[in-house]
DNA sequence: AATCGTTCCTGATAGC
DNA sequence: TGCTATCAGGAACGAT
């Protein structure tokens, strides 16, 4: 399930692997699976490749990859017609929502679902769940594995797909040096209403990246309980909570994200930080500070994971 | 306006 | 063994 870490993995994987490459061609299995939006001379198009895929396809071939950036749990694919990579004229913006990721390499067609891997993907030699790919100008393939189908893809202006509410609306980046405690705590007590604080931190529109496992590992170290509303937590815990956060998610970072499930980096490989992890997934196993067994309860149809000794609704 | 429930999808697993 | 039912989950969307 990929959250800021994972995300921010690949981001910096493909900053090393792809900048500069020219997309040749684009191939994908489900005609529905890139919205397009862009001014045109006939207005605004907007639309899925069902009925836009010829212009999908004019319009893409030929870019160039100028950036590549993070937004919450979006990437962001800047595309640039020019030799020099600006201006940047077009976006691809990509979430990989639970189970899709992005890998680079290169690797053959086996049929239409399945792939054997000749380089790139290491420890999947075989994919049978790529939905989209782009065929680079090094004979290198940028191609999204989504197991369940959910993940977004939008292709447009740089200037429509950065007016989308899906960037518009999501709240502050949590490591940006400017994000301090202050700040943080400022957001937290803006984001009013007797939700509880696991739904919060989870919210993109309060705080960007932060999804299920994060939230719980983030809460844990913080001792704060998840059922804990928002608004009832004192200064001191929303310290802890903002430390918590900064810490757990830069150690993820590093640890290059949790691969529980489908998530794997740009070659395929799993990130680390699982074997690190305090709560996620480890219902009914031992809390690291004091022994009590893990507890996994439910808010809104999410699973969420604590310790029920340390981390108590009151005192 | 805020919050809740439903929906999308496929594979793993539980239950019979 | 082999079938069916349930569950997992981010976030858009519709309903209340």
């Amino acid at each position: 399930m990929p959250e800021l870490p994972e995300v921010q993995t690949i981001v910096d994987d493909l900053n090393k692997k792809i900048i500069g490459r020219r997309i040749i061609d684009v191939w994908f299995d489900a005609p529905k699976i890139i919205t397009i939006i862009f001014a045109d001379k006939r207005g605004l198009i907007r639309g899925t490749t069902r009925n836009f895929k010829k212009i999908f396809n004019d319009k893409i071939k030929g870019l160039k990859i100028a950036d590549v950036k993070r937004r919450g749990k979006n990437i962001l694919i800047y595309l640039a017609k020019t030799q020099n990579l600006t201006p940047k004229t077009y976006l691809l913006l990509i979430h990989q929502k639970l189970t899709g990721h992005l890998l680079c390499g290169k690797w053959q067609m086996a049929n239409r679902k399945a792939i054997s891997l000749i380089k790139g993907p290491l420890e999947e030699k075989v994919n049978n769940y790529i939905r989209l790919i782009f065929y680079l100008d090094n004979g290198w393939q940028l191609g999204l594995s989504d197991l369940r189908k959910f993940a977004k893809v939008l292709f447009g202006s740089k200037e429509e797909i950065e007016k989308l509410p899906d960037l518009v609306k999501i709240g502050p980046e949590p490591l940006d040096k400017s994000f301090k405690v202050g700040k943080f705590i400022e957001t937290l007590r803006q984001a009013q209403g007797k939700r509880k604080i696991k739904q919060v931190l989870m919210d993109q529109e309060v705080i960007a990246g932060i999804g299920n496992i994060y939230s719980d590992e983030i809460l844990w170290q913080a001792k704060i309980h998840p059922f804990k509303k928002a608004n009832e937590l004192t200064t001191n815990e929303l310290k802890s909570l903002y430390a918590a956060m900064r810490q757990i998610l830069k150690k993820a970072v590093k640890l290059r994200g949790t691969s529980t499930s489908d998530y794997r980096d740009t070659e395929g490989r799993s990130g680390v930080y699982a074997k690190v992890r305090y709560v996620y997934q480890r219902e009914g196993e031992k809390c690291y500070r004091c022994q009590a067994l893990i507890k996994r309860v439910k808010i809104g149809g999410r699973s969420s994971r604590f310790c029920p000794a340390c981390q108590r609704l009151k005192p």
